[in-house]
RNA sequence: GGGGAAGUCGCAUAGUGGCAAUUGCAACAGACUGUAAAUCUGUCCUCUUCGGAGUUCAGUGGUUCGAGUCCACUCUUCCCCA
């Protein structure tokens, strides 16, 4: 696996690259659909490869390991043979659960203790069995096991959280290298930036994530309670030490401005719930701005909802959106999530045009006011 | 025609004499950033300077310090027998 730098925008860090692994091409600036339990919620298969033109997308340790479980996914060949997905897959390694679940895990220097949402039983994560796992479900991209801190923690902690996250990739990128492959095709490992909202930590944990050859570097950590211009200054800081040759991946980011001013700070990968998550409770990115279909004001809005002025093939209108969601059809969540992606894929895929065009700045700003807005 | 039951804020419900009144649904808003989320939160009689104030429980009258709750009659609905 590895990274192609195709251009640098010359006004900004902007990148456009591409990410060659053994299911497939990634186009970068790139934005993959969460698929947390071996699914994106409400949005089949081929309407991701079709509809959609998903190029990666995202699969969660913790969640597959509970279920369907291990043993489910050793028998049928991997992730990608259990649920037919042939382009690549990410996995995330729990350390997001180590955050959201914090009321129901422990850390210590060994891992992270869990007890499970589903069951209640006890299960320990360390970062060999946390390697072991992401080669069993045979992620194209296997993320490092690290504690994601909260936006508001202290310098204290988060200097202490960030140095146990080190030496847990330390352990990752020992277990990695003495294991390999299960199903025949290769897995890259990506460590992982920590260090909260300072500055001083962002550097160190940079630094010393550099230093090891990785195909690509990932920044956690960000987008969970900081003020968004403190995730900005965090990429800028982080940023400037990553090797520009190597894709960089921000965790979990995050709404579309939130895209479009990380990849002009030299980001090339981002996934998200947002555009799943909230299409189902309603909210939809339009061309207009951001709006909630459920507000009455769209009920008689016989519009068809467009994406870079183009109706899509099926053409639906705000008024049938607005009744299938308040009508609790399945149908709804299933259109709501489909057009965000859609959203998503075609604002990171017009992005990467822009950088090779060379008038990536100029056509942020141009669109920016219009993504800011709630209508 | 005779007998029985019941009428509470859109609908459905709770309500021992101390209640602006329970709960669900509907309605109207808001939240959601490496998914414990088809979820969660708020408002939901009127006005409000957010401290309160004013009108309410089919209608009218009555008992009581005090009535959605007790009594009388009226109206309406439902059930049973003719």
């Amino acid at each position: 696996m590895h990274f192609d730098l195709l251009t640098t925008d010359s006004k900004s860090q902007a990148r456009a690259g591409v990410l060659h692994t053994d299911h497939g091409d990634i186009p970068t600036p790139i934005f993959m659909p969460v698929g947390t339990v071996g699914s994106v919620k409400a949005v089949h298969m081929h309407e991701l490869k079709e509809d959609i033109q998903a190029k990666i997308i995202l699969g969660n340790t913790y969640h597959l390991y509970l279920r369907p479980g291990l043993e489910i996914l050793r028998t049928a060949g991997g992730l990608h043979k259990f649920n037919g997905w042939d382009r690549p897959i990410l996995t995330d390694s729990g350390g997001f659960q180590v955050f959201s679940l914090a009321d129901s895990r422990k850390i210590t220097e060994e891992g992270c203790k869990f007890q499970s949402h589903i069951d209640g039983s006890r299960h320990l994560f360390t970062p060999e069995n946390v390697m072991d796992t992401e080669r069993v479900i045979g992620a194209d991209i296997m993320m490092a096991f690290d504690e994601c801190a909260p936006g508001d923690s202290d310098f204290r902690y988060a200097k202490k959280s960030m140095e146990l996250t080190h030496r847990w990739q330390d352990r990752c990128w020992k277990r990695f290298n003495e294991t390999e492959p299960l199903y025949g095709y290769n897995q890259a490992l990506f460590p992982i930036v920590q260090g909260c909202k300072y500055a001083e930590l962002r550097k160190i944990s940079a630094e010393y994530t550099a230093e090891k050859d990785a195909v690509g570097y990932a920044i956690g950590g960000l987008a969970v309670g900081e003020p968004t211009e403190v995730m900005y200054e965090m990429v800028e800081v982080v940023n400037a030490i990553l090797p520009t040759s190597k894709p960089r991946y921000l965790m979990g980011v995050g709404t579309p401005a939130n895209i479009l001013e990380n990849i002009e700070r030299g980001v090339d990968m981002f996934d998200c719930v947002m555009p799943t998550r909230n299409g189902r409770n309603g909210m939809l990115f339009t061309d207009h701005g951001t709006i909630n279909i459920k507000n009455k004001k769209w009920e008689r809005c016989f519009e068809p909802i467009t994406i870079g002025g183009k109706q899509m093939e099926d053409g639906y209108t705000y008024a049938y959106l607005h009744h299938l969601i308040k009508a609790e059809e399945l149908l709804g969540l299933q259109i709501a999530s489909i057009h965000n992606l859609q959203f998503y894929l075609w604002l990171v895929t017009t992005a990467r045009e822009h950088i090779i065009a060379g008038d990536y700045t100029e056509w942020k700003s141009g669109i920016m006011p219009t993504l800011m807005t709630r209508v």
